[in-house]
RNA sequence: GGUCCUGUGGUGCAGUUUGGAGUGCACGCCGGCCUGUCAAGCCGGAGGUCGCGGGUUCAAAUCCCGUCAGGACCGCCA
């Protein structure tokens, strides 16, 4: 840390220019021009304009394409990470794609009618080029240009090549802007940034961890962190009072569109603070991230790009559950779960029957066809709804009136007071779920998303806490109640006096945070007191010995005198990817690994040399076994 | 641990259902031509263990079994 208190910022990677101020007038972020001039070059190609007309440049980067017209004139699209510049070439050109060259040359306007609108640098080309080839390359195992799809092994094989593709370009950019303003934020928020251990303790809890053989005491493991859960709550012990990092974490399961081995997510703890100032700093930083993205987005786009509207809302658990049937909404997808108990009442027809009975309206749905409605009763089960029941609302003789194979059960008078309580109009479809309340509501939850998905023309970023998580989870193998977040989440004050006799309904100070229906992280008000830690442990069938021996350093910690604390963990490569758009994280990460945990361009996991197993106390035979080859 | 999809010159695909000579398309690559192109154009050429192994068959890219690799999902991710 530096002397005035904040981070040293060596981490925005501008040490190229110099001395001079990194913070533009008025603004946070870097002025443009900023890194660009070296020994070898003075501009970027793809920053030159119309106004630079006259000036000798030299500029540096990859061959592009070559376009020759015989042995007079040649055309060399030149790229660095700025973009393209072309460059006009007297003769022929001795560069093949991706050659490295310099060009040195004067910036002139394009002959009027071969301007190319395409290109940024577009009304201007580089004459009288002088070309000197830094160095040769092979031709590339496949385009470098967004265009080319191109198998995933591929790519990863020759992440280095694939790098240079403008859309990992753009990621890696906003993910780099979008960490920077979330420094920023916590920087002036009065957060300490504080690095912890990557060498850590097990922690018979959770997630798989990866472990470290220690060579000076053999038999024995550090883990990697899952998280610095418990290292950040030692820290609120040491008075650091307000901490956050940027921290790498790892989770040794398997992998996923969304999930990687290792992760990045951004920790935060407080001290006595309550679960809205948690909320409050959060979401500062996130909502910073997100606007750094989207002014990284439109310099790439040249304004063809329009940030979506952002908002942010907060709802308890119970209220998501309650209309939405999930615990992480997406609020861009139209209408929510409606209470039919009343309109149903005393209906004959079982399937209609249940101490909860709700609805949901698709709008138009009366199209949908027999093999779509039975294809949604299927996915209403497996959800595990008892069933479901479906009506199409149509009119005849001025009368709203359902179509269904329950129709017939249910006299005139209840169609329309059930397409009136369901606020069913015709040609909507009413979806119908009667049963205990989560089997009703998260069955309709998962519908909404099916049906609101597939119509979805909505670009808005919906951001929503989701608070008051229940604090246990159903129950373990041995029938006790499961801790929903973890063992040291706060249960709600309110109901404290329940733990013991109704510890089901207990709610808790955990709290989520979900953006388009992804969660985006969670945390909690963390339990301080001890008193209340053993009644939970007790609860969660953790005696006095086993929590000694699980977390006793922590226990130990807290005795000293813990403040009243709370926190929070967002998924760094969730975010990204959303704010760029992109399917999966190995989009946002510079190197990735696949599916089985390989790295195609590494060749990692492989196997150690005797000689560095034994001094890791392992057996020698664990090197002699070789991937296989195939593929 | 499980379900599903994919694997064919350097790249992306078609061919597999219904077995018949590595048959085709686009891009790239190599050579030639070409003075305003911009995914330049035109002409010519090279390039293949049809992921791998086994089986059925007179004959397998194609059918069967196994296996490897990649992907999506379930389990898992307090």
């Amino acid at each position: 840390m530096s002397s005035d208190g904040r981070p040293a910022r060596e981490e925005l990677g501008h040490e190229r220019a110099g001395g001079e101020d990194q913070r533009a007038p008025g603004g946070p972020e870097a002025p443009v021009g900023l890194g660009e001039a070296t020994a070898l070059r003075t501009h970027l190609c793809g920053r030159l304009r119309a106004a630079d007309e006259g000036q000798r440049v030299r500029v540096c980067g990859w061959v592009a394409r070559r376009r020759e017209h015989g042995e007079h004139l040649a055309f060399v699209d030149l790229r660095d990470r700025s973009g393209l510049l072309q460059c006009v070439v007297d003769g022929q050109v001795d560069a093949r794609p991706e050659w490295v060259v310099q060009v040195e040359g004067t910036v002139r306007r394009r002959p009027p009618g071969t301007e190319n609108p395409a290109l940024a640098t577009g009304e201007v080309e580089l004459g009288d080029c002088v070309l000197t080839v830094l160095n040769r390359a092979e031709p590339p195992a496949f385009p470098v240009d967004d265009r080319a799809e191109v198998d995933e092994t591929t790519r990863l094989r020759l992440r280095y090549v694939d790098l240079r593709r403008p859309r990992l370009q753009r990621n890696l950019r906003v993910r780099a802007a979008m960490v920077g303003a979330i420094r920023r934020a916590m920087d002036e928020q009065g957060f300490c940034e504080v690095e912890t251990p990557m060498l850590w303790t097990p922690t018979p809890e959770g997630a798989r961890e990866f472990a470290v053989p220690s060579r000076l005491q053999p038999g024995r493991f550090y883990v990697l962190p899952q998280s610095p859960q418990i290292a950040k709550q030692l820290l609120m012990v040491g008075g650091l009072d307000r901490y956050y990092q940027i921290a790498k974490c790892f989770r040794d399961e398997d992998l996923r569109a969304d999930r990687q081995f290792e992760f990045t997510q951004l920790d935060v703890e407080l001290s006595f603070c309550e679960p809205a100032d948690v909320h409050a700093a959060v979401s500062r930083a996130v909502l910073d991230a997100l606007a750094a993205a989207d002014r990284v987005l439109g310099e790439l786009t040249a304004g063809s790009y329009h940030p979506p509207t952002t908002s942010l809302t907060s709802m308890t658990w119970r209220e998501a559950m309650d209309r939405y049937g999930t615990d992480k909404p997406d609020l861009r997808l139209p209408g929510e779960l409606v209470d039919l108990a009343a309109a149903l009442a005393g209906t004959e027809v079982r399937a209609l029957q249940g101490p909860c009975v709700r609805g949901l309206v698709q709008r138009g749905g009366a199209t949908l066809g027999r093999g779509r409605l039975d294809a949604l009763v299927e996915q209403a089960k497996a959800a595990g709804a008892p069933g479901l029941a479906w009506f199409r609302v149509q009119e005849a003789d001025g009368r709203v009136v359902l179509d269904s194979p329950l129709a017939r059960f249910l006299d005139p008078d209840r169609h329309e007071a059930l397409a009136k309580a369901a606020g069913a109009a015709p040609g909507d479809l009413l979806l119908v779920v009667a049963g205990e309340w989560r089997a009703c509501v998260e069955p309709l939850g998962q519908l909404r998303v099916t049906l609101g998905r597939a119509a979805l023309d909505d670009d808005s970023r919906r951001l929503c806490w989701v608070t008051e998580f229940p604090l246990f989870d159903g129950v373990d193998d041995e029938g006790r109640p499961a801790a929903a977040h973890h063992p040291f989440t706060m249960p709600h004050p309110e109901d404290l006096d329940r733990l013991e006799t109704e510890p089901a309904s207990v709610r808790s100070l955990a709290y989520d945070l979900v953006l388009n229906g992804w969660e985006l992280g969670s945390g909690s008000i963390r339990v301080h007191r001890e008193d209340i830690q053993r009644r939970i442990f007790a609860l969660l069938g953790i005696g006095p010995e086993e929590a000694e021996a699980r977390f006793g350093f922590l226990l130990a910690a807290f005795r000293t005198g813990a403040p009243p604390h709370g926190g929070f963990a967002v998924g760094i490569d969730r975010l990204v990817a959303l704010a760029v758009g992109e399917e999966t994280i190995r989009e946002v990460v510079a190197f990735p690994k696949t599916q089985s945990g390989a790295d195609p361009l590494t060749g990692a996991p492989k196997p150690l040399g005797p000689r560095q197993l034994r001094e890791l106390g392992l057996p020698p035979t664990l090197g002699s076994s070789s991937p296989g080859s195939g593929g």
